[in-house]
DNA sequence: CACTTTAATAGACGATCAGTCTAATATGTA
DNA sequence: TACATATTAGACTGATCGTCTATTAAAGTG
């Protein structure tokens, strides 16, 4: 007998129609959006759950404990980041410090858009590192990582054209661009206003202009 | 009849045998401490109090709420960094920068000294803004503009002595610092190492050298 | 010395909410 | 019909939170 390859499911089926990888990732954005706003530890499962319409009881059958569910929220956090970094620092219509421009003007919007609620998954978990299981303090150094060498190689192109200094490190500067960058997240959240960021993208680009 | 002066209370006495200002400042001081290594939501009353021998039943005799508290710890923190600041930055025994330099250096021996797990307590809160109270967010909001005119009047200095570039505008500069500053000592929490500080002051202070 | 005032403590209260688990339910397959 | 599988219902334990009220222990007062 050949295996039936159709959609039909055993078990009984979703409340909300959706299917096993759909709750997934639906419980998984929920997620992404109460921690990047609240934090790990001051999220609760149940709100995460509610936003979408899946039942409390069925949590532990997608995911096997609320720290297995916070690997999966940050890496669909780092993987959403880094495909919007992506766009912004491979386009090659534009010059690399232009492309970092444009990043930032995005990430602008967001905060705007949010009320200065949200900010950034990953520099939010970070100051939480105290709270958090170990497996989740690696994570985030592994995407702080990934992103640093993305910076790094945009700022490479940017020296190769000669619009910065060959004698700057540019994987020193790429870690240098990423804390500021998260510190100007942050005191754009607590001032809610863009000007903190402003300032130190201003700052950060005339400082390391030719 | 003269009022007695001498140091005969009443009132129940305190079980640890200090006295009610000793009793608050050693909360206070608690505080800080508690709250610089898991933030305000996550640090409990219960610790903070048995952490210096005042008994639960105690706390809402010397302060009216959590919220007030925190007022007190958050002030108290601010009058403590300010000084150490000034400590560095009015030292005229040494050139501007160098200053900053020295500032920088005993940061970096205090988060190795608590093993990363502290931090800035005012970068700590910064990224709870959304759980915090109002009062609390424009607290912090002071407190880093104070942080902020200091260190823009110490690279003014630098200025003067032409160390750094006259067309730096050093209340936008030190508004930058900072931000990169939280976000140094953020990542050094997250790495566990004191490299991300040491990358931050160095390449700042190379890329404003003239 | 009785009585009041003040300072500090004891201990419990109600609420919330975490993470987890077991039993029941609803479907497909044999 | 019986079983396998997928999902849900909902309660459970245990912690912990911030807060409050009654009580205790001292000193002042007349």
């Amino acid at each position: 007998m050949i295996k039936n390859n159709s959609t039909a499911k055993r078990g009984r089926p979703a409340k909300s129609g959706r299917d096993s990888n759909q709750t997934k990732q639906a419980l998984v954005q929920s997620g992404v959006e109460y921690f990047t706003e609240f934090g790990f530890a001051s999220s609760g499962i149940d709100l995460i759950l509610k936003k979408v319409s899946v039942p409390k009881g069925s949590f532990y059958h997608y995911f096997a404990s609320k720290e297995v569910f916070g690997i999966a929220v940050i890496e669909e956090y780092s993987r959403y980041f880094a495909k919007k970094l992506d766009i912004h620092l491979l386009n090659e219509n534009n010059k690399p410090l232009i492309r970092i421009t444009n990043f930032a003007n995005e990430a602008k919007d967001g905060m705007a858009r949010y009320n200065f609620k949200r900010g950034c998954l990953i520099g939010n978990l970070e100051q939480e590192v105290t709270l958090l299981p170990e497996s989740h303090r690696l994570q985030l150094l592994t995407t702080l990582d990934d992103w640093q060498q993305k910076i790094a190689r945009c700022l490479e192109l940017a020296q190769h054209e000669n619009s910065i200094p060959a004698s700057l490190d540019c994987k020193a500067l790429a870690s240098f661009f990423w804390m500021g960058w998260e510190g100007a997240i942050a005191k754009s959240k607590l001032a809610k206003n863009l000007t903190p960021i402003d300032i130190f993208i201003d700052t950060f680009l005339q400082l390391i202009a030719k």
